[in-house]
DNA sequence: TGAAAATTGTGGAAATTCCAACAATTGCAT
DNA sequence: ATGCAATTGTTGGAATTTCCACAATTTTCA
C-alpha cells in the first residue's frame, strides 16, 4: 500500500492547517501507525520543504516569500524608511510619544518598535498601533474617536478630549502638504486631531517627504512657531527653508 | 529587575518573527536563564495569546487573519454567518451597539454593515470597526485603551472608564467558551472589557459557535442572568440549555 | 525598614522523544 | 513463485523535556 503513505502527508499538512502545530506522538496515535512512521514521514516532508520539525512535532513551513511584509508602498519606501530612522534619532529619548497617522507615521512607527523600549506611543491610527504592537516593550495606547475608513484612525470630539487629557514628550505627524504657512491635511477632521495632539506634547515633529513641499489643498493644523523639528528626505524650496529658519524649526534632511 | 521578564518576553517574539518556532533549551542558553524560566515566559505569553506551546518549545501564535487560521475559519464561516444575521436581527432597532471582539463579531460587524443605517456601534476591535466602516450611514466609534497585539483590540483601564460614560441599547459580545455558569474569554483583559460593556448596555446578545459549548478554560465575563439572548448554530447541551431556561435567557438556534 | 509578593534558580523523578539497528511486512517486477 | 526494494514496526538506551516542590533572590509597598 504505497497510496497510504502519500494520504498520510497530505493528512498531515491538513492537520498542520488546522493547528499551528502538531505532535508526533498525537499524529502516531491518530492514525494507528507507530511515532516511528510520522518521524519519517516529518523528514521527507521536511526535505520537500513543506512543514519544519520542532522536538516532538512539526510546523507549518514559513513562505519564504511572505518572509519580510510584502512592501508594496511604492518607490517612496527608501525615502520614508530614511526619513523615519532620522525621526526616531530625534525622539529617542521620549517616554512618552504621539504618533500621528499616514504612510509616513507607519513608518516611523516601525522605527520606534524595531529600536526603542521602555516607552508609551498614543496613537489614533489602527496601523501605527499594528506596527508598534509587534514590540512588547512598548505600550500602545489607542485614542478613542470615530473611526475614519479612509484614514483607519480615529477622529472627532472624543479623540480631542481624550488628548487633553494626556502629556507627550514629542509628537511625530506626517502631513499632506507642507506650505510656509505650515503642514497641513487634506482632511479636516485629521486636521483637528493633530492640532489637538500638537498641544499636549512638549515638543513636535514633522516628518515630510519632499512631494509634500508647497502643496496647499489641505487644512493647515499648525504655524511653523509651534514646531521644533522637520525631517525630509532633500532640501526645501528657498523661501520654505528661510521661514523655517526665522521660525527656528530645525531641519532635518535624512 | 522586572524589566527583564518583559524584555525577554519580546525577545521572544522576535525570535519567533524570525524563526517558524524555538526551543525551550535554546531560549535558555540564549538569554542565560534557566530552562524553567523560558518554560513560565512561554506559559505567560500562551496565557496572551501571542503564542503557542510544543513539545520542548513554542511556536508563533496563529493570529486572526493569518494563513492557517483562515482555512480553520472557512470551515465555521457558514455557521457564524448564520450566528450573525440571527444576532442583528435580534438587534434591528437599536441606535446604539455595543460589538467586542473576536471572529464572531466580526461577521456581526459585517451584517450591520450590510443591513442597518443611521445606526452607532461602539467597539474596541480594529478588525469590527473597519468591517462596519464601509458602510458611511454608520458611525463607529472606538475605545480608547492599551492595544492588544493578539487579538487587534483595545483593553484596560482607559477602555474600562470611557465606557462608563456611555449608553447601548445593546451588547453583542463573543465568547471563547461558554459553560453554565456564562461566557467567558481565555483573556482576562478581554473579560474585563466585557463585563464593562455588559454594564452599559440595556439588553446583551452573546453569540458563539456550538464549538465553545462547555468550554471552561477561561475567565468568566458574565453571569446568565445579566444575558438577554443567547445565539448559536446547534442545540447546547441539557444542562446548558435548562440554566438558559431557568435564567430566562432567550435561546436562539440558527 | 520590614513584610508580602513576584521572580528566578535548583534538583530529582517521571514522561517523552530521539536515534539507530534490526526484523517484519508489503508491493511489485521478473 | 521468488527476490528485491520500499515501507513499517520494534526495541532499548541515550538525551531531552516536563513537572513539581522548595529555596534563594529581588521587587513592591505599606
Amino acid at each position: 500500500m504505497r497510496q497510504e503513505k502519500r494520504e498520510r502527508h497530505t493528512k498531515i499538512l491538513t492537520a498542520l492547517s488546522g493547528a499551528s502545530s502538531v505532535r508526533v506522538a498525537e499524529l502516531a496515535r491518530q492514525f494507528g501507525v507507530s511515532t516511528e512512521t510520522i518521524r519519517r514521514d516529518f523528514d521527507e516532508l521536511t526535505r520537500g520543504g513543506q512543514l519544519s520539525r520542532t522536538y516532538g512535532g512539526a510546523v507549518r513551513m514559513l513562505d519564504p516569500g511572505h518572509h519580510g511584509e510584502v512592501e508594496r508602498q511604492s518607490l517612496l519606501l527608501a525615502e520614508r524608511q530614511r526619513i523615519a530612522k532620522a525621526t526616531v534619532d530625534e525622539v529617542a529619548d521620549a517616554r512618552i510619544l504621539l504618533i500621528g497617522c499616514g504612510a509616513t507615521a507607519v513608518q516611523v512607527a516601525r522605527q520606534v518598535a524595531a529600536r526603542l523600549k521602555d516607552i508609551t506611543v498614543v496613537t489614533h491610527s489602527f496601523a501605527v498601533a499594528a506596527a508598534v504592537g509587534v514590540n512588547h516593550l512598548v505600550e500602545v495606547m489607542m485614542i478613542p474617536g470615530l473611526y475614519h475608513p479612509a484614514k483607519a484612525s480615529t477622529t472627532g470630539g472624543h479623540a480631542i478630549v481624550f488628548l487633553q487629557s494626556l502629556y507627550a514628550d514629542y509628537v511625530i505627524l506626517g502631513a499632506s502638504g507642507v506650505t510656509q504657512d505650515g503642514p497641513g491635511d487634506t482632511l479636516p477632521e485629521i486636521a483637528a486631531v493633530n492640532t489637538a495632539m500638537m498641544s499636549r506634547a512638549a515638543r513636535c515633529v514633522i516628518a515630510a517627504d519632499q512631494s509634500k513641499f508647497n502643496l496647499s489643498s489641505s487644512t493647515r493644523y499648525a504655524d511653523w512657531p509651534q514646531v521644533s523639528t522637520f525631517v525630509t528626505d532633500a532640501a526645501p524650496p528657498a523661501e520654505l527653508r528661510k521661514t523655517l529658519e526665522s521660525n527656528r524649526v530645525k531641519l532635518l534632511v535624512a
